[in-house]
DNA sequence: CGGGATCCCAGATGATACTG
DNA sequence: CAGTATCATCTGGGATCCCG
C-alpha cells in the first residue's frame, strides 16, 4: 500500500510546509480545521443541517448536553465565519432563529463523509480499543 | 434551500437521538468524532498518509509544533484504535516506525474532503472573521 | 532514539445567577 | 426566550527530567 503520492499536492503543502514557515501567524487551513473540530461546532452544524432552521433552545435540546454558554459561543463563532445565519425577531419574548448559510451547508456535506466513516467503523474501533486495555 | 431530508437518516439518528438516549455510556459516533477531532490526530494521520511510513522524530518534525508528549499520546491512541501500526525494531539506539493501517488510510481519505473545503474557503472565512471584529 | 513520569498552567467548559 | 456576566472547575498540553 503505497501512499506517498499525495505529499506533492498543493493542499498538502498548505498544511505542513506552510505551518512551519509562518511561525508568527497560523496556517489558515489549520486555523479552520481547529475551529470546526472543537467540541460543539460539528454537532451544531450537523443539527442545523439536518433539521433545518431552528430556535436557540430547540437547537440546545437537539444537541442535548451542551451548556447554554457554550452553544452561544459556538454559534457566535459560526456566525462570524459566515457558516450560520442568525436572525432576531423583534418580539417579546425574543425569538432567534439559526440556520446554515450556503457555505455552512457545503461544509456539512463534506462532514458527512467523516460521519459515515464513524458510523461504519465505530463499533469495531471501540471494541478493539477495550481489548487493548486502554483507559479511555 | 430546504435541507430537512437527511434528518431521517440512520446515521443522523445515531448522533442525536442516540446521544440523548444513552446518558450513561457515550454515543459511539460522537466518541469517534471526539477522538479524531483533537488537536493532533488529524495532522498525524494526514502526515503519515501523505509521506508514508515514518520514524517518531521524523513525524514530529513534519508536524512541526507538536510536543514529544502529545505526539506520543496521540500515536498511542491511534494505535489502540487500529488506525496506526507501530513497529519497534530491536536495535540500539531504538528505531520505531509508524504507518497508517488500511483503516487509518480510509479515514484519511474521508478527511480529505474537509481539508479541500478548508483550502478552498479559508481565506474568505478568515477575511470575514476579521471584518466582523471578533477577537479571535 | 523514543519514549515514561511529573509537574503545572492557560484556556476551555460547566454551573449559577441575573436581565432585556 | 435568549442570552450576558461571573465564578468555579477540569483538562489538554507544554516543560522538564529521567531512562533503557
Amino acid at each position: 500500500m503505497e501512499t506517498k503520492a499525495i505529499a506533492t499536492d498543493k493542499k498538502f503543502q498548505n498544511i505542513f510546509e506552510h505551518a512551519n514557515a509562518t511561525k508568527n501567524g497560523v496556517c489558515p487551513v489549520r486555523d479552520i480545521i481547529a475551529r470546526i473540530s472543537d467540541k460543539w461546532t460539528l454537532l451544531s452544524i450537523y443539527a442545523l443541517g439536518g433539521y433545518g432552521k431552528m430556535r436557540f433552545n430547540e437547537l440546545k435540546h437537539r444537541i442535548g448536553d451542551v451548556s447554554q454558554r457554550m452553544l452561544t459561543v459556538t454559534l457566535r463563532n459560526l456566525e462570524s465565519d459566515g457558516l450560520v445565519l442568525r436572525k432576531v425577531y423583534p418580539e417579546v419574548p425574543p425569538r432567534v432563529e439559526y440556520e446554515l448559510t450556503d457555505l455552512g451547508l457545503s461544509l456539512m456535506h463534506q462532514m458527512e463523509y467523516i460521519i459515515d466513516w464513524a458510523n461504519t467503523n465505530s463499533q469495531e474501533i471501540i471494541k478493539r480499543r477495550k481489548k487493548v486495555g486502554n483507559k479511555k
